[in-house]
This record gives C-alpha cells, sequence and structure tokens, in this order.
DNA sequence: ACGTTCCGGTACCACAGGGTTCCGGTACGT
DNA sequence: ACGTACCGGAACCCTGTGGTACCGGAACGT
C-alpha cells in the first residue's frame, strides 16, 4: 500500500492535476514494483535488499522509503499489484469438453505467467511461517484465482453431466493449482504442459469420472 | 554432520570408551538436535538463532560451535536426525485392501508426529528458494519416505489386482504427501484424519480405479 | 529565467545475529 | 585429592542490512 503522505494521494480519474513541478510519475509505482517483484523472484524475501530494489527500479532507496512504510509493506504491495493479468473468470475456455477446457488454461504464453508467479511464491515462502497476513495475500494473490477457475470448469462439466453430480468437485478443484505450487515450491521442477496433462488425465478426470457415492465430501 | 574433530570421533560399538574426563555426552547431541528442531517448528530457519538453541538446549553457544561448524549444518543434522522413528518401509500395514492400507498409515500417534515433520517443513520453507542441499535433505527425509510408502501399498494392491495394471503409480503415490504438504506449508490446516480420508476416497482411489489405457505417465 | 518539487545517489547510523574467545565449574579416572 | 577435559555462560568482534539525512540535479509551470 503507497503511502498516502506526501503528494501521491489518489489524484480523481482524470489525468495527472495541474501541480507544479510534478513528474509523470505515475509510472514509477508500477516499475518499482515489478523491479521488487523480480528481486523477489531471484533471492526470496530473506535475501531481498532494498538496495537490490533500488538498483534493478533504477531508483534511490529514499524514493523507495519516500513511498512504502518499509520492506514488508513494499513487498506486500507488489505481490498484490501481480493479481493484474491473473486469469479472468469471465473468459474461461468452454470447448464442452471438460479435458479441454483444463488444458486450455495452460496457454504458451501463460505458461511463463505461472511460473513467475510460482516463483514469486516460493520467494514468498520464508513468511509462509511467520507472517500470517502476507502469506495469505499471496496465496490469494496466486493460487486461489487458479482454484476458482478450475471450480467454475467442473461445476459446468456437471451441470452438462459429463462427470457425476456426486462429484466433490470443491476437493479436486484444488488437485492441480495444490500439486503444481508444490512442485514449484519444493520439487522445484517446472510446471510445464508435460506435467499439467499428467495431473489432468492420470488424476483428476480419472477421480471425477470414478466418484463414490457415498463420498461425504470433506473441502480441504 | 558432527563435527569429527575434538574427541567424539566414531567409537566403534560397545559403549563409552574409558578416556579420563569424558562425560557421558552421547546423548547431549540428541539433546541438542531436538532443541534445534523444536526452535525451527517455532520460528522457522530464518528467525533461529544459535542463542535460542543454546537456550533450549540448556547449552552454551560455543558447545554448538565446538560440534557443528556453522547454523546450516546443524539444522541439516537436525532435519536429517528426525528420519529416525520415520515410516518403517518393512513394517508396512497389509490388510489385503489398498483403501484400509493407506488409512493405516495414519495412526493417532503417528499423526502429531507427522504434523511435526510438517512444521519442520514449514520452518525449512525460507531455504526451498535458497539453499538447494538443505531443502532436497529436507524434502529427503521428510516427504520422500511417505511417498514411498504410498508407492509400495499401491504397487501390491495392483499385483493382486485390486486395481488396474495400467494405473500410474507413480504419480499417484505423490498425490496425498503433496497435498499434505501444501496443506500443512501454505494453507497452514490441520492434516487430521478427515483430510485424509477424503484425500483416499475423493481422489486416490477414483482415480486409480479408472486409469485411462492410454496414459503416458509422467511422473511428476 | 526562475522557483518549486520531486528524484537518484551517497554517506551514515543502529542493531541484530553469526561466529569466536575466554573463564570458572564440575564430573570423572587415577 | 588431583589433574584432565569438557561444559555452560557471557563478553566480544564483525558483517550485513533496514532505515534516515542530506545533497545536487532535472523537469515542469509560471
Amino acid at each position: 500500500m503507497p503511502r498516502d503522505g506526501d503528494t501521491r494521494d489518489c489524484a480523481p480519474p482524470g489525468g495527472e492535476p495541474a501541480r507544479p513541478g510534478r513528474r509523470l510519475d505515475r509510472s514509477r509505482d508500477a516499475d518499482i514494483l515489478d523491479a521488487t517483484l523480480a528481486v523477489l523472484v531471484d533471492v526470496g524475501f530473506a535475501r531481498l535488499t532494498m538496495d537490490m530494489v533500488a538498483a534493478r527500479a533504477k531508483a534511490g532507496k529514499a524514493t523507495l522509503y519516500r513511498r512504502w512504510p518499509s520492506k514488508s509493506e513494499l513487498v506486500i504491495d507488489a505481490v498484490a499489484h501481480m493479481k493484474r493479468g491473473q486469469v479472468d473468470l469471465g473468459r474461461l475456455p468452454d470447448t464442452g469438453s471438460l479435458r479441454d477446457d483444463l488444458l486450455g488454461l495452460f496457454t504458451p504464453q501463460s505458461a511463463e505467467e505461472d511460473e513467475r508467479r510460482l516463483k514469486v511464491m516460493a520467494g514468498l515462502a520464508s513468511l509462509l511461517a511467520q507472517d500470517r497476513a502476507l502469506a495469505d495475500a499471496g496465496v490469494a494473490a496466486i493460487v486461489q484465482p487458479w482454484v476458482e477457475a478450475h471450480r467454475v470448469l467442473m461445476r459446468r462439466a456437471a451441470d452438462r453431466g459429463e462427470i457425476p453430480a456426486t462429484a466433490d468437485i470443491d476437493t479436486l478443484s484444488q488437485v492441480i493449482p495444490s500439486l503444481a505450487a508444490y512442485r514449484a515450491l519444493v520439487q522445484r521442477k517446472p510446471f510445464d504442459r508435460d506435467f499439467l496433462v499428467s495431473m489432468v488425465d492420470g488424476v483428476v478426470l480419472p477421480a471425477l469420472r470414478n466418484a463414490p457415492p457415498l463420498a461425504a465430501g470433506h473441502a480441504p
């Protein structure tokens, strides 16, 4: 959350207010947040220093502290800033086949983006154990939208009868995102299409088609 | 790995050698390692200080450095030390039913142990992104034996015809450990029996029974 | 031109924590 | 008793880093 002191208060929509000596300056925030994410990807939160961020953003350390009160706040803001460009729940694939829908979430361009997101997640790993707020922010920004997308696709498939209505969608929609996160965080192997196909055909689809009638459905 | 200098070289099996001024001292190592694990569980690797470990073990910091060359080595040793008491691959449940075997891995006494292991894993999270060796040691000590146990149980079930021979065991044996690790690390929810049952009945067993004939089997 | 306002860079401070050293104490074997 | 060898505790050094103060300069409006 950018500091609301100084001169950078929320200008009402409609371009820069005519303040004297005012630079464009609005795009600097994004540059700095991107630089923060880049450093975070490279070295993780613990080894991230404000000097690295400043150097990467070609900014002065003072500028960082002028806008964010601390390292933590800067990183939180950077992670939140990453949400932009996330999977758009309104524009999900809808091919009539659940398998194609699921694989359709993985476009070549989204691949590198996902990889990046998971690396950010890995960079945040140190905080999962100590800063609950930041960890939750990271999860909400990175994994949750993905789970939501899976849930929608599976729900549709159930509605059109492609999979049994008894399928435990709440559980199974978390499987692939969880496994992907685990693979990226712990195993440090790439999340590629082969892996996705293996998960879809080997785990999720078989489980969905073979839903047990008595499943009590504990959402994880 | 305890430093091999000083006087604590590998005494050949057969009790304490009669060295003058020698205390029992053999149990101190275990105490220190346990203390290290306890602190690791509490605050994670980043916030773990040698003073904390020394205080917890009622030992002096000097003693720690007399035996381990650095903080990293101490923690690695502590994690490896945790392997002791791990699932014994020789004494796995064998009820004739894969479901009962899988659920049988989860005994009330093992529950708290697993919880502890996963907390250690969470404490190591900071290192997953930076110290590959330590991260791998943690994974090998905590998750891998569990995967192995699942693989054995599934292999047996396939051999006796309970599940199709085409089932992708290499992939599916990783599912529950991965999901459990994800749940503990990222979601910070407890790994309880309800969750396990949900995973076994909702994901793994349906997927095993409904193995597609053409599965190319990409082990994750 | 000129002042205003912000910016980037640098030097600096404070402090936490890893690692080292030293010392008095204590249990053991002799 | 006495020496030995290790132990626990505490003081200490040193580096890295978060955070601050300050300066010259560049853009913009007037």
